[in-house]
DNA sequence: GAGAAGGGTTCCTCTGTGCGGAATACTGCG
DNA sequence: CGCAGTATTCCGCACAGAGGAACCCTTCTC
Protein backbone atom coordinates (compact mmCIF):
# COMPACT_ATOMS: atom_id res chain seq x y z
CA UNK A 1 0.00 0.00 0.00
CA UNK A 2 2.69 2.69 -1.17
CA UNK A 3 -0.38 5.46 -1.95
CA UNK A 4 -2.20 4.46 1.23
CA UNK A 5 1.36 4.77 3.18
CA UNK A 6 2.36 8.05 1.14
CA UNK A 7 -1.14 9.44 1.91
CA UNK A 8 -0.79 8.80 6.14
CA UNK A 9 3.16 10.70 5.58
CA UNK A 10 1.34 13.44 4.40
CA UNK A 11 -1.02 13.40 7.16
CA UNK A 12 1.60 13.35 9.39
CA UNK A 13 3.35 16.15 7.96
CA UNK A 14 0.44 18.48 7.07
CA UNK A 15 -0.24 18.23 11.69
CA UNK A 16 3.73 19.48 12.10
CA UNK A 17 3.43 22.08 10.12
CA UNK A 18 1.12 25.83 9.73
CA UNK A 19 0.80 25.07 6.23
CA UNK A 20 2.06 23.29 3.13
CA UNK A 21 2.43 23.81 -0.26
CA UNK A 22 1.77 21.07 -3.17
CA UNK A 23 5.90 21.59 -3.79
CA UNK A 24 7.13 21.33 -0.28
CA UNK A 25 4.96 17.93 0.09
CA UNK A 26 6.47 16.66 -3.25
CA UNK A 27 9.41 17.42 -1.97
CA UNK A 28 9.34 15.58 1.43
CA UNK A 29 7.39 12.54 0.13
CA UNK A 30 10.01 12.78 -3.49
CA UNK A 31 7.08 12.12 -5.81
CA UNK A 32 5.79 14.47 -8.38
CA UNK A 33 4.14 17.35 -7.87
CA UNK A 34 0.87 15.74 -9.55
CA UNK A 35 0.97 13.08 -7.05
CA UNK A 36 1.68 15.50 -4.08
CA UNK A 37 -1.10 17.30 -5.10
CA UNK A 38 -3.73 14.37 -5.75
CA UNK A 39 -2.83 13.11 -2.12
CA UNK A 40 -3.49 16.83 -0.76
CA UNK A 41 -6.83 17.09 -2.95
CA UNK A 42 -7.97 13.66 -1.36
CA UNK A 43 -6.97 14.73 2.33
CA UNK A 44 -9.36 17.76 1.70
CA UNK A 45 -11.88 15.65 0.15
CA UNK A 46 -11.97 14.08 3.82
CA UNK A 47 -12.29 16.92 5.56
CA UNK A 48 -8.36 16.05 6.58
CA UNK A 49 -6.95 19.04 5.02
CA UNK A 50 -8.70 22.46 4.20
CA UNK A 51 -7.42 25.01 1.47
CA UNK A 52 -7.85 28.71 1.72
CA UNK A 53 -7.73 31.26 -1.41
CA UNK A 54 -3.38 31.20 -0.70
CA UNK A 55 -3.53 27.64 -2.73
CA UNK A 56 -1.45 26.49 0.84
CA UNK A 57 -3.00 23.22 2.29
CA UNK A 58 -3.65 23.17 6.59
CA UNK A 59 -4.61 20.08 8.71
CA UNK A 60 -8.00 19.85 8.29
CA UNK A 61 -11.04 19.21 11.14
CA UNK A 62 -11.18 15.55 10.49
CA UNK A 63 -8.25 14.69 12.12
CA UNK A 64 -8.55 16.41 15.12
CA UNK A 65 -11.79 15.04 15.48
CA UNK A 66 -10.28 11.10 14.50
CA UNK A 67 -8.54 12.14 17.96
CA UNK A 68 -10.93 13.87 20.59
CA UNK A 69 -13.87 12.05 19.73
CA UNK A 70 -12.29 8.57 21.33
CA UNK A 71 -13.96 7.85 24.55
CA UNK A 72 -11.46 6.69 27.19
CA UNK A 73 -12.78 3.00 27.08
CA UNK A 74 -10.50 1.24 30.01
CA UNK A 75 -13.17 3.31 32.04
CA UNK A 76 -16.34 2.74 30.49
CA UNK A 77 -15.42 -1.30 30.62
CA UNK A 78 -14.68 -0.37 34.51
CA UNK A 79 -17.45 1.60 35.46
CA UNK A 80 -20.00 -1.21 33.34
CA UNK A 81 -20.95 -3.40 36.07
CA UNK A 82 -21.63 -0.32 38.64
CA UNK A 83 -23.64 0.43 35.64
CA UNK A 84 -25.53 -3.24 36.33
CA UNK A 85 -26.02 -2.96 39.15
CA UNK A 86 -27.44 0.73 39.49
CA UNK A 87 -29.87 -0.06 36.73
CA UNK A 88 -30.93 -3.38 38.53
CA UNK A 89 -31.27 -1.47 42.30
CA UNK A 90 -33.03 1.45 40.90
CA UNK A 91 -34.89 -0.07 37.93
CA UNK A 92 -34.14 3.24 36.02
CA UNK A 93 -32.43 3.66 32.83
CA UNK A 94 -28.54 4.67 33.90
CA UNK A 95 -25.93 6.47 31.31
CA UNK A 96 -22.78 6.62 31.60
CA UNK A 97 -21.51 10.72 29.50
CA UNK A 98 -18.08 12.30 28.69
CA UNK A 99 -17.54 16.08 28.21
CA UNK A 100 -16.07 16.71 24.72
CA UNK A 101 -15.59 20.82 24.71
CA UNK A 102 -18.81 22.41 25.53
CA UNK A 103 -21.15 19.18 24.51
CA UNK A 104 -21.47 15.36 26.17
CA UNK A 105 -21.29 12.31 24.53
CA UNK A 106 -23.32 9.35 25.82
CA UNK A 107 -20.93 6.56 26.15
CA UNK A 108 -22.43 3.59 27.61
CA UNK A 109 -26.04 3.00 29.31
CA UNK A 110 -28.08 0.20 30.46
CA UNK A 111 -31.65 0.67 30.26
CA UNK A 112 -34.38 0.12 32.68
CA UNK A 113 -36.67 -2.94 32.17
CA UNK A 114 -40.23 -1.27 32.97
CA UNK A 115 -42.30 -0.53 30.68
CA UNK A 116 -42.59 2.89 30.21
CA UNK A 117 -38.32 4.16 30.59
CA UNK A 118 -35.99 6.62 29.32
CA UNK A 119 -34.53 5.00 26.61
CA UNK A 120 -30.49 5.00 26.53
CA UNK A 121 -29.01 7.44 23.63
CA UNK A 122 -25.01 5.46 23.60
CA UNK A 123 -23.54 7.59 20.45
CA UNK A 124 -25.71 11.26 20.98
CA UNK A 125 -24.34 14.28 21.47
CA UNK A 126 -26.10 17.24 23.77
CA UNK A 127 -25.09 20.42 25.04
CA UNK A 128 -23.88 19.48 28.34
CA UNK A 129 -25.71 22.58 30.22
CA UNK A 130 -28.75 20.66 29.25
CA UNK A 131 -28.12 17.12 31.22
CA UNK A 132 -27.56 16.45 34.69
CA UNK A 133 -23.79 14.45 33.94
CA UNK A 134 -22.81 17.54 31.78
CA UNK A 135 -23.46 19.35 34.59
CA UNK A 136 -21.83 17.50 37.06
CA UNK A 137 -18.58 17.42 35.02
CA UNK A 138 -19.09 21.26 34.32
CA UNK A 139 -19.17 21.58 38.16
CA UNK A 140 -15.11 20.28 38.43
CA UNK A 141 -14.41 23.41 36.28
CA UNK A 142 -13.88 26.79 37.27
CA UNK A 143 -16.06 29.85 36.59
CA UNK A 144 -13.61 31.69 34.27
CA UNK A 145 -13.17 27.97 32.77
CA UNK A 146 -17.17 27.76 32.14
CA UNK A 147 -17.08 31.16 30.91
CA UNK A 148 -14.35 30.92 28.20
CA UNK A 149 -16.59 27.90 27.00
CA UNK A 150 -20.12 29.21 26.17
CA UNK A 151 -21.31 32.28 24.91
CA UNK A 152 -23.01 34.64 26.99
CA UNK A 153 -26.60 33.35 26.44
CA UNK A 154 -27.63 29.46 25.86
CA UNK A 155 -29.78 27.39 23.72
CA UNK A 156 -33.62 26.38 25.43
CA UNK A 157 -33.99 22.74 24.53
CA UNK A 158 -36.80 23.10 26.64
CA UNK A 159 -38.79 25.99 28.56
CA UNK A 160 -36.94 24.49 31.70
CA UNK A 161 -33.52 25.15 29.88
CA UNK A 162 -30.49 27.27 31.12
CA UNK A 163 -30.53 29.94 28.90
CA UNK A 164 -27.26 32.32 30.49
CA UNK A 165 -23.78 31.37 30.95
CA UNK A 166 -24.40 33.27 34.56
CA UNK A 167 -27.15 31.29 35.40
CA UNK A 168 -25.45 27.96 34.58
CA UNK A 169 -22.63 29.25 36.72
CA UNK A 170 -25.16 29.71 39.90
CA UNK A 171 -26.49 26.23 39.23
CA UNK A 172 -23.06 24.93 39.28
CA UNK A 173 -22.44 26.50 42.59
CA UNK A 174 -25.32 24.69 43.69
CA UNK A 175 -24.64 21.21 41.85
CA UNK A 176 -21.35 21.84 44.12
CA UNK A 177 -23.01 22.22 47.33
CA UNK A 178 -25.76 19.63 46.51
CA UNK A 179 -23.36 16.78 45.97
CA UNK A 180 -25.13 15.60 42.78
CA UNK A 181 -26.51 17.72 39.90
CA UNK A 182 -29.73 17.02 38.26
CA UNK A 183 -31.65 17.38 34.76
CA UNK A 184 -35.19 18.86 35.58
CA UNK A 185 -36.84 18.26 31.97
CA UNK A 186 -34.27 20.90 30.73
CA UNK A 187 -32.96 18.62 28.15
CA UNK A 188 -36.25 16.71 27.23
CA UNK A 189 -39.23 17.26 28.45
CA UNK A 190 -40.98 14.66 30.82
CA UNK A 191 -36.98 12.95 31.94
CA UNK A 192 -35.99 13.76 35.04
CA UNK A 193 -32.03 12.60 35.72
CA UNK A 194 -29.66 13.05 38.52
CA UNK A 195 -25.98 12.46 37.84
CA UNK A 196 -22.72 12.78 39.50
CA UNK A 197 -18.79 12.87 38.23
CA UNK A 198 -16.91 10.10 37.91
CA UNK A 199 -13.27 11.25 39.27
CA UNK A 200 -10.28 8.97 38.22
CA UNK A 201 -6.63 9.52 41.28
CA UNK A 202 -4.47 10.76 38.24
CA UNK A 203 -6.80 11.91 35.56
CA UNK A 204 -9.81 14.12 37.07
CA UNK A 205 -13.20 13.51 36.18
CA UNK A 206 -13.02 11.54 33.18
CA UNK A 207 -16.96 10.90 32.79
CA UNK A 208 -20.13 11.54 34.23
CA UNK A 209 -23.31 8.70 35.88
CA UNK A 210 -26.61 9.42 35.62
CA UNK A 211 -29.93 8.31 36.52
CA UNK A 212 -32.82 9.11 34.00
CA UNK A 213 -36.43 8.04 34.73
CA UNK A 214 -39.93 9.72 33.32
CA UNK A 215 -40.46 12.45 35.55
CA UNK A 216 -43.84 11.24 36.69
CA UNK A 217 -41.96 8.79 39.10
CA UNK A 218 -39.77 11.36 40.56
CA UNK A 219 -40.35 13.92 43.00
CA UNK A 220 -37.60 15.88 44.79
CA UNK A 221 -37.05 12.84 47.80
CA UNK A 222 -36.75 10.22 45.40
CA UNK A 223 -34.44 12.44 43.34
CA UNK A 224 -32.36 12.56 46.28
CA UNK A 225 -32.74 8.47 46.94
CA UNK A 226 -31.35 7.92 43.48
CA UNK A 227 -28.41 10.06 43.86
CA UNK A 228 -27.54 8.54 47.22
CA UNK A 229 -27.61 5.13 45.16
CA UNK A 230 -24.99 6.87 42.61
CA UNK A 231 -22.66 8.64 44.96
CA UNK A 232 -22.64 5.38 47.08
CA UNK A 233 -21.38 3.45 43.36
CA UNK A 234 -19.50 6.19 42.77
CA UNK A 235 -17.42 5.90 45.75
CA UNK A 236 -17.08 1.71 45.39
CA UNK A 237 -15.58 2.59 41.49
CA UNK A 238 -13.07 5.23 42.83
CA UNK A 239 -12.09 2.79 45.38
CA UNK A 240 -11.42 0.49 42.97
CA UNK A 241 -8.81 2.79 41.47
CA UNK A 242 -6.32 3.84 44.46
CA UNK B 1 -7.36 7.94 -5.25
CA UNK B 2 -9.54 5.14 -4.05
CA UNK B 3 -7.07 3.11 -1.83
CA UNK B 4 -6.12 6.71 -0.01
CA UNK B 5 -10.14 7.16 0.34
CA UNK B 6 -10.60 3.95 1.59
CA UNK B 7 -7.64 4.37 4.09
CA UNK B 8 -8.73 7.33 5.21
CA UNK B 9 -12.24 6.24 5.31
CA UNK B 10 -10.93 3.13 7.67
CA UNK B 11 -9.13 5.66 10.02
CA UNK B 12 -12.44 7.75 10.49
CA UNK B 13 -14.19 4.22 11.36
CA UNK B 14 -11.61 3.57 13.72
CA UNK B 15 -11.69 6.37 15.18
CA UNK B 16 -15.64 6.15 16.02
CA UNK B 17 -14.92 2.49 17.72
CA UNK B 18 -13.90 0.91 20.95
CA UNK B 19 -11.82 -1.52 18.50
CA UNK B 20 -12.38 -2.82 15.00
CA UNK B 21 -11.85 -6.71 13.15
CA UNK B 22 -11.16 -7.45 9.94
CA UNK B 23 -14.49 -8.39 9.35
CA UNK B 24 -16.21 -5.54 10.93
CA UNK B 25 -14.09 -3.26 8.30
CA UNK B 26 -14.50 -5.22 5.40
CA UNK B 27 -18.44 -4.98 6.03
CA UNK B 28 -17.90 -1.02 6.65
CA UNK B 29 -16.22 -0.44 3.33
CA UNK B 30 -17.57 -3.27 0.89
CA UNK B 31 -14.24 -4.39 0.56
CA UNK B 32 -12.63 -7.93 0.46
CA UNK B 33 -11.25 -9.27 4.05
CA UNK B 34 -7.80 -9.37 2.58
CA UNK B 35 -8.40 -5.81 1.65
CA UNK B 36 -9.58 -4.76 4.56
CA UNK B 37 -6.37 -6.65 6.51
CA UNK B 38 -4.14 -4.86 4.27
CA UNK B 39 -5.51 -1.58 4.86
CA UNK B 40 -5.28 -1.91 8.66
CA UNK B 41 -2.14 -3.51 8.79
CA UNK B 42 -1.08 -0.01 6.90
CA UNK B 43 -2.38 2.07 9.48
CA UNK B 44 -0.51 -0.10 11.99
CA UNK B 45 2.74 0.02 10.57
CA UNK B 46 2.24 3.69 10.49
CA UNK B 47 1.18 3.62 14.31
CA UNK B 48 -2.34 5.41 13.04
CA UNK B 49 -3.47 1.76 14.39
CA UNK B 50 -2.58 -0.45 17.10
CA UNK B 51 -3.18 -4.25 17.80
CA UNK B 52 -3.15 -6.51 20.56
CA UNK B 53 -3.23 -10.20 21.35
CA UNK B 54 -6.94 -10.11 20.29
CA UNK B 55 -6.32 -9.21 16.88
CA UNK B 56 -8.70 -6.95 17.17
CA UNK B 57 -7.70 -3.15 16.11
CA UNK B 58 -7.68 0.34 17.85
CA UNK B 59 -6.89 3.70 16.91
CA UNK B 60 -2.97 4.20 17.73
CA UNK B 61 -1.08 7.22 18.88
CA UNK B 62 -0.25 8.22 15.63
CA UNK B 63 -3.91 9.81 14.92
CA UNK B 64 -3.54 11.75 18.52
CA UNK B 65 -0.45 13.04 17.84
CA UNK B 66 -1.62 14.77 14.48
CA UNK B 67 -4.30 16.48 16.03
CA UNK B 68 -2.86 18.05 19.33
CA UNK B 69 0.63 18.33 18.23
CA UNK B 70 -0.56 21.39 16.15
CA UNK B 71 -0.19 25.01 17.43
CA UNK B 72 -2.26 27.80 17.76
CA UNK B 73 -0.88 29.18 14.61
CA UNK B 74 -3.22 32.18 14.70
CA UNK B 75 -1.51 33.40 17.71
CA UNK B 76 1.82 32.79 17.18
CA UNK B 77 1.50 34.93 13.91
CA UNK B 78 -0.21 37.81 16.67
CA UNK B 79 2.42 37.32 18.63
CA UNK B 80 5.33 37.70 16.68
CA UNK B 81 5.48 41.49 15.64
CA UNK B 82 5.46 41.97 19.86
CA UNK B 83 8.08 39.34 20.20
CA UNK B 84 10.26 41.43 18.04
CA UNK B 85 9.68 44.70 19.57
CA UNK B 86 10.49 43.21 22.84
CA UNK B 87 13.82 41.13 21.36
CA UNK B 88 15.16 44.97 20.33
CA UNK B 89 14.06 46.83 23.63
CA UNK B 90 15.68 44.35 25.14
CA UNK B 91 18.49 43.03 23.32
CA UNK B 92 17.37 39.44 24.84
CA UNK B 93 15.90 36.36 23.22
CA UNK B 94 12.51 35.79 23.18
CA UNK B 95 10.58 32.83 22.99
CA UNK B 96 6.45 31.86 22.11
CA UNK B 97 5.99 28.72 24.35
CA UNK B 98 2.68 26.50 24.09
CA UNK B 99 1.98 23.76 26.88
CA UNK B 100 1.24 20.09 26.14
CA UNK B 101 0.37 17.87 28.36
CA UNK B 102 2.99 18.37 31.16
CA UNK B 103 5.74 19.64 28.74
CA UNK B 104 6.33 22.65 26.99
CA UNK B 105 6.98 23.09 22.98
CA UNK B 106 8.82 26.19 21.73
CA UNK B 107 6.52 27.55 19.05
CA UNK B 108 8.86 30.73 17.80
CA UNK B 109 11.55 32.82 18.52
CA UNK B 110 13.02 36.06 18.07
CA UNK B 111 17.11 35.84 18.51
CA UNK B 112 18.92 38.53 20.35
CA UNK B 113 21.88 40.37 17.90
CA UNK B 114 24.50 40.19 21.09
CA UNK B 115 27.62 38.65 20.62
CA UNK B 116 26.72 35.91 23.64
CA UNK B 117 23.29 35.52 23.80
CA UNK B 118 20.35 32.45 24.52
CA UNK B 119 19.69 30.57 21.21
CA UNK B 120 16.22 30.04 19.86
CA UNK B 121 14.84 26.88 20.22
CA UNK B 122 11.89 26.24 18.12
CA UNK B 123 10.14 23.01 17.97
CA UNK B 124 11.73 22.06 20.77
CA UNK B 125 10.62 20.21 23.91
CA UNK B 126 11.01 20.31 27.61
CA UNK B 127 9.49 19.65 30.99
CA UNK B 128 7.22 22.60 31.58
CA UNK B 129 8.43 22.58 35.42
CA UNK B 130 11.69 23.67 34.23
CA UNK B 131 10.81 26.84 31.98
CA UNK B 132 9.99 30.12 32.99
CA UNK B 133 7.02 30.14 30.23
CA UNK B 134 5.99 26.53 31.37
CA UNK B 135 5.69 27.60 35.21
CA UNK B 136 3.42 30.84 34.11
CA UNK B 137 0.93 28.38 32.16
CA UNK B 138 0.99 26.05 34.75
CA UNK B 139 0.34 28.91 37.52
CA UNK B 140 -3.14 29.15 35.44
CA UNK B 141 -4.11 25.75 36.79
CA UNK B 142 -5.20 24.35 39.91
CA UNK B 143 -3.17 22.40 42.53
CA UNK B 144 -5.05 19.63 42.37
CA UNK B 145 -4.53 19.50 37.91
CA UNK B 146 -0.70 19.89 39.07
CA UNK B 147 -0.79 16.66 40.94
CA UNK B 148 -2.84 14.81 37.78
CA UNK B 149 -0.05 15.75 35.66
CA UNK B 150 2.81 15.37 37.58
CA UNK B 151 4.80 12.84 39.41
CA UNK B 152 5.29 13.18 43.27
CA UNK B 153 9.25 13.21 42.52
CA UNK B 154 10.52 15.28 39.18
CA UNK B 155 13.50 14.90 37.48
CA UNK B 156 16.28 17.82 37.57
CA UNK B 157 17.96 18.61 34.36
CA UNK B 158 20.28 21.14 36.52
CA UNK B 159 21.23 21.49 40.08
CA UNK B 160 18.75 24.35 40.18
CA UNK B 161 15.63 22.19 39.24
CA UNK B 162 12.75 21.81 41.11
CA UNK B 163 12.40 18.01 41.87
CA UNK B 164 9.32 17.53 43.61
CA UNK B 165 5.27 18.37 43.17
CA UNK B 166 4.55 20.14 46.50
CA UNK B 167 7.98 22.13 45.70
CA UNK B 168 6.26 23.02 42.49
CA UNK B 169 2.60 23.93 43.23
CA UNK B 170 4.45 26.35 46.18
CA UNK B 171 6.56 27.91 43.67
CA UNK B 172 3.22 28.67 41.46
CA UNK B 173 1.79 30.29 44.18
CA UNK B 174 4.61 32.67 44.65
CA UNK B 175 4.77 33.11 40.55
CA UNK B 176 1.08 34.44 40.50
CA UNK B 177 1.74 36.63 43.51
CA UNK B 178 4.98 37.88 41.82
CA UNK B 179 2.94 38.67 38.53
CA UNK B 180 5.35 36.66 36.40
CA UNK B 181 7.25 33.35 36.40
CA UNK B 182 11.26 33.19 36.54
CA UNK B 183 13.90 30.09 35.78
CA UNK B 184 16.80 30.68 37.42
CA UNK B 185 19.65 28.13 35.66
CA UNK B 186 16.63 25.74 36.51
CA UNK B 187 16.60 24.39 32.57
CA UNK B 188 20.10 24.80 31.60
CA UNK B 189 22.97 26.40 33.64
CA UNK B 190 23.87 29.67 32.63
CA UNK B 191 20.26 30.98 31.58
CA UNK B 192 17.85 33.08 33.09
CA UNK B 193 14.55 33.55 31.72
CA UNK B 194 11.24 35.42 32.63
CA UNK B 195 7.25 34.70 31.64
CA UNK B 196 4.04 35.32 31.50
CA UNK B 197 1.20 33.35 30.24
CA UNK B 198 -0.73 34.79 27.17
CA UNK B 199 -4.17 34.86 28.36
CA UNK B 200 -6.51 35.02 25.35
CA UNK B 201 -10.21 36.46 26.43
CA UNK B 202 -12.35 33.33 25.35
CA UNK B 203 -9.74 30.50 24.99
CA UNK B 204 -7.58 30.82 28.10
CA UNK B 205 -4.36 31.04 28.57
CA UNK B 206 -3.32 29.53 25.06
CA UNK B 207 0.84 30.35 25.35
CA UNK B 208 3.31 32.09 27.03
CA UNK B 209 5.91 34.98 26.13
CA UNK B 210 9.30 34.61 27.87
CA UNK B 211 12.73 36.62 27.45
CA UNK B 212 16.20 34.56 28.11
CA UNK B 213 19.93 35.95 28.67
CA UNK B 214 22.70 34.82 29.79
CA UNK B 215 22.72 34.71 33.69
CA UNK B 216 25.73 36.56 33.92
CA UNK B 217 23.63 39.60 32.54
CA UNK B 218 20.56 39.23 35.24
CA UNK B 219 20.26 40.05 38.66
CA UNK B 220 16.92 40.33 40.23
CA UNK B 221 16.42 44.03 39.29
CA UNK B 222 16.99 43.36 35.75
CA UNK B 223 14.54 40.17 35.77
CA UNK B 224 12.24 42.42 37.57
CA UNK B 225 12.19 45.18 34.76
CA UNK B 226 12.27 42.26 32.13
CA UNK B 227 9.32 41.26 33.02
CA UNK B 228 7.76 44.49 33.18
CA UNK B 229 8.75 44.59 29.26
CA UNK B 230 6.88 41.25 29.15
CA UNK B 231 3.72 42.51 31.09
CA UNK B 232 3.68 45.68 28.56
CA UNK B 233 4.05 43.77 25.68
CA UNK B 234 1.18 41.24 27.29
CA UNK B 235 -1.21 43.70 27.78
CA UNK B 236 -1.24 45.56 24.49
CA UNK B 237 -1.57 42.03 22.36
CA UNK B 238 -4.85 41.05 24.70
CA UNK B 239 -6.34 44.17 24.45
CA UNK B 240 -5.89 43.75 20.52
CA UNK B 241 -7.95 40.95 21.10
CA UNK B 242 -11.02 42.89 22.67
C1' DG C 1 -9.88 -33.95 23.04
C1' DA C 2 -11.83 -33.55 18.23
C1' DG C 3 -14.34 -31.18 14.95
C1' DA C 4 -16.88 -27.30 13.15
C1' DA C 5 -17.54 -22.57 12.31
C1' DG C 6 -15.97 -18.13 11.87
C1' DG C 7 -12.51 -15.13 11.01
C1' DG C 8 -7.50 -13.55 10.30
C1' DT C 9 -3.45 -13.79 7.49
C1' DT C 10 -0.69 -14.92 3.46
C1' DC C 11 -0.02 -15.59 -1.35
C1' DC C 12 -1.09 -15.27 -6.28
C1' DT C 13 -3.01 -13.44 -10.61
C1' DC C 14 -4.83 -9.85 -13.34
C1' DT C 15 -6.72 -5.46 -14.35
C1' DG C 16 -7.70 -0.85 -13.45
C1' DT C 17 -5.80 2.61 -10.47
C1' DG C 18 -2.17 5.73 -9.46
C1' DC C 19 2.15 7.46 -11.25
C1' DG C 20 4.90 10.86 -13.83
C1' DG C 21 5.13 13.87 -17.68
C1' DA C 22 3.23 17.43 -20.39
C1' DA C 23 0.06 21.07 -21.12
C1' DT C 24 -2.59 24.65 -19.20
C1' DA C 25 -3.95 27.91 -15.62
C1' DC C 26 -2.87 30.81 -11.68
C1' DT C 27 -0.23 33.99 -8.63
C1' DG C 28 3.02 37.33 -7.29
C1' DC C 29 6.77 40.33 -8.40
C1' DG C 30 9.42 43.78 -10.93
C1' DC D 1 2.51 43.69 -18.89
C1' DG D 2 5.85 39.80 -18.96
C1' DC D 3 8.16 36.36 -16.54
C1' DA D 4 9.15 32.77 -13.22
C1' DG D 5 7.48 29.68 -10.18
C1' DT D 6 3.94 26.79 -8.85
C1' DA D 7 -0.76 24.64 -8.84
C1' DT D 8 -3.99 22.07 -11.38
C1' DT D 9 -5.71 19.16 -15.12
C1' DC D 10 -5.32 15.54 -18.44
C1' DC D 11 -3.38 11.40 -20.63
C1' DG D 12 -1.04 6.92 -21.40
C1' DC D 13 0.91 2.97 -19.37
C1' DA D 14 2.70 -0.36 -16.15
C1' DC D 15 2.66 -2.03 -11.78
C1' DA D 16 0.23 -1.68 -7.33
C1' DG D 17 -3.83 -3.00 -5.14
C1' DA D 18 -8.07 -5.76 -5.42
C1' DG D 19 -10.33 -10.12 -4.80
C1' DG D 20 -10.15 -15.05 -4.46
C1' DA D 21 -8.23 -19.12 -2.64
C1' DA D 22 -5.49 -21.58 0.56
C1' DC D 23 -3.81 -21.91 4.97
C1' DC D 24 -3.68 -20.69 9.87
C1' DC D 25 -5.79 -19.34 14.27
C1' DT D 26 -9.39 -18.97 17.82
C1' DT D 27 -13.47 -20.17 20.07
C1' DC D 28 -17.28 -22.97 20.97
C1' DT D 29 -19.78 -27.32 21.34
C1' DC D 30 -20.20 -32.11 22.03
Amino acid sequence: MESVGNALRALLYLGAQESVSVADLGRHLQVAPSTAHRLLSTLKEFDFARQDDSRRYRLGPAAHEVATRQAPWDVVAAVRPHMEHLAATTRETVNLIGLQGACVVFLDGVESTQTVRVGVRTGDRLPAYTTAGGKALLAQMRPKDIRALHPRTLAALTAATITTTDQLIKELDAVRSRGYASNIEECVDGVYAVGVAVVHPTRGAVAALTISAPAHRVDERRADLLAQHLLHANTRLTQGWR
